[in-house]
DNA sequence: TAGATTGTTAATCGATTAACAATC
DNA sequence: TAGATTGTTAATCGATTAACAATC
């Protein structure tokens, strides 16, 4: 997944946060509100809210900031957020299902059209409505009905199979909860949540502080 | 949270994928490897590796490069998975079931103690073998059973406000699945899961994507 | 108009990469 | 010993912060 484009990912991944915090402005009834505002808010600098948002244009207005509603929706326009997309999710285990029952996700415009499973057991469960259907029918699927974007829920085994049959389907993008790094040679989108990851560096943190607190004794 | 340590997060993140890489190399019984390898392996730089590995110390040897075991067993040592965690989840809904049934999590010393809910139809429910109970007594759990790490599966509403209690009880981890960001003046751990905020980088990615091909033309 | 706050350039800071002497 | 590869310092690169002129 290379990207020409000269947005660093450290922006965009900062992007999905502002879009957040003007939702509980406007939520809020707020009108406007200064990138010093937002700093205080955010945690980030005015500076770097500044420089981050005129990246796409610029949206404040000297002497008074930002319209917090027009400001909403420019990020939701940026994030891609003004349209759906059509989804499946590949593994039916207690993470698949999860992600299928998370309200928040159909919400933002990302439409589950199908579950599948290799496992005999559990083709057929209905989950959130869907039946869980054979891997073997998703390529047909994901033709029939123009999906854009998989979400990989398998264990680390078989997932790199599965990843490079999507991508020969065309699919657009990954959301890969798999704990492995897919090797794709194809610019499809790739987006990794690594829960043990992200739970090791709890456990690295937590030692850290305890050696750090040993030392200063 | 604030760190004292001069590790930045930048190398305490690259940890664990380190960890899991040797791991795979272990398992495959090969005994050697040079940082060259890992960069080929990993798709950091060999000059990376180095630089981070001997953040905690030399563990490799010139013209031979690291013994794989051992560099494994002391990356295991400095992520703190050489003990076990006392964890409890407050929220039974998708995310706290899915999490309770991740096997990888116990499998790594994160030990489930309890669950938590508020909501009455919820508790009592049983999940992975636990009664889920009363937030109401999630204080007096921690004290008793000594709960070192909450895993927080709640709505965005009431998060903030129970992750303060759970500080206030001495929980020293907090791994935030809630799409909130906890203000919290103490040095509690606190990791985020922002799983929406992961999705927007896909939607944003692909939008971006897009945009690229159309100017191409 | 005066005050406020942006947009943008320049300065700083931190992280990554390159280079190479040390040494197994 | 010669070759390989580390550990570590120096150079480069990129991201963040500071500063301020532009302007609402």
């Amino acid at each position: 997944m290379e990207r020409l484009s000269n947005i660093s990912m450290a922006v965009v991944r900062r992007l999905p946060k502002y879009h957040r915090y003007l939702g509980d402005l406007l939520h809020h009834d707020i009108r406007r509100v200064s990138s010093q505002e937002l700093s205080r808010i955010t945690g980030f600098t005015a500076s770097q809210i500044r420089q981050d948002l005129n990246c796409f244009g610029g949206f404040g207005q000297q002497g008074y900031g930002y319209n917090v509603e027009e400001l909403y929706n420019e990020l939701g326009n940026i994030l891609g957020l003004n349209r759906t997309y059509r989804t499946i999710i590949i593994g039916a285990g207690n993470v698949g299902r999860a992600i299928a029952n998370y309200t928040y996700f159909e919400e933002s415009g990302f439409i589950l059209y199908g579950m599948f499973d290799n496992n005999p057991k559990k083709i057929g469960d209905v989950v959130k409505g869907h039946k869980v259907l054979p891997i073997e029918e998703v390529e047909n699927f994901i033709k029939d009905n123009g999906i854009e974007i998989a979400i990989l829920c398998t264990p680390k085994e078989g997932t790199q199979k599965i990843a490079e049959t999507l991508v020969n389907c065309g699919i657009m993008g990954i959301w890969n909860f798999a704990p492995v790094d897919l090797k794709l040679n194809s610019d499809v989108i790739i987006e990794n949540v690594h829960l043990s990851e992200s739970l090791f560096t709890i456990s690295y943190l937590l030692k850290e502080r305890e050696d750090l607190k040993k030392k200063r004794k």
